[in-house]
DNA sequence: AAAACATATGAGTAATTGTTCAAGTGTGTT
DNA sequence: AACACACTTGAACAATTACTCATATGTTTT
């Protein structure tokens, strides 16, 4: 008794495959690194933050124009675009009563771009 | 009365800012490809799937296999697989009882480095 | 100072999601 | 045929999330 703790048992194949288990394991970046990168394309993973990161990437924009072109509520918008600012995606001016957004980088697009060649790729 | 109807009520600077708007409305891409794209990012958004892609990146590896370098279950990677498989990320071929999957195709490092790219400049 | 406007934010809610658990398939071995 | 093994799948559950609504903040106009 008191042999609960054993994680994930191994199966024959993990011991047969060992040396490319253990060579993958040595390749492999960081924990931290994976995690942050799949947080940032978490951000990415919602089709109103993609519109308003390729909207920006035409142009300056403040919020309500955002929610126009979008048709959805300010509010919505600009939870939105918190998620964006902390991401780092995109900054904001301040011009008396109106917020500007903008992109934080030149990075944006060519996620997209990779994005887009698979999604092209997968309808062939 | 029977006014309820109008969706997002413009503000002055939608007026203002209407040539804006119009022209980025002109140049954004079609509603699904914008949704497409979310969904693609949105599989790269958890970092359980960010790690198995990194590994089979390395090496085509089969389910237990992967299972052992993550910790994880079974049951659990088994699922992920096939969120990644329906995205088309990832491809499997059977060889007796055991099911070795491997990527689909190239994309997945080139988008991995552009993420890679955005993360490492935040850190500046 | 009060009102109007653009935006931000907190709480609440419905929908989605990642994992576990239990039971199922498919393949090889005895 | 019975069993073991590698994997898959469906239901259940907790955690997360995108939006709405109401309210708050900051700025300009009156």
């Amino acid at each position: 008794m008191a042999k609960k703790i054993q994680p994930i048992e191994r199966c024959d194949c993990d011991v047969i495959h060992e040396e490319i288990v253990n060579k993958v394991r040595e390749k492999m970046p960081q924990e931290e690194t994976l995690y942050d990168l799949a947080e940032l394309f978490k951000v990415f993973g919602d089709s109103t933050r993609i519109k308003i990161l390729w909207a920006l990437d035409e142009s300056e924009m403040c919020v309500c124009d955002i929610a126009f072109l979008l048709n959805m509520t300010q509010s919505a918008i600009s939870h939105q675009l918190r998620v964006l600012k902390q991401a780092e995606l995109v900054k904001s001016r301040r011009e008396g009563k109106i917020v500007f957004y903008s992109l934080e980088d030149e990075h944006v697009k060519q996620i997209f771009d990779q994005g887009l060649i698979h999604i092209s790729e997968e309808s062939k």
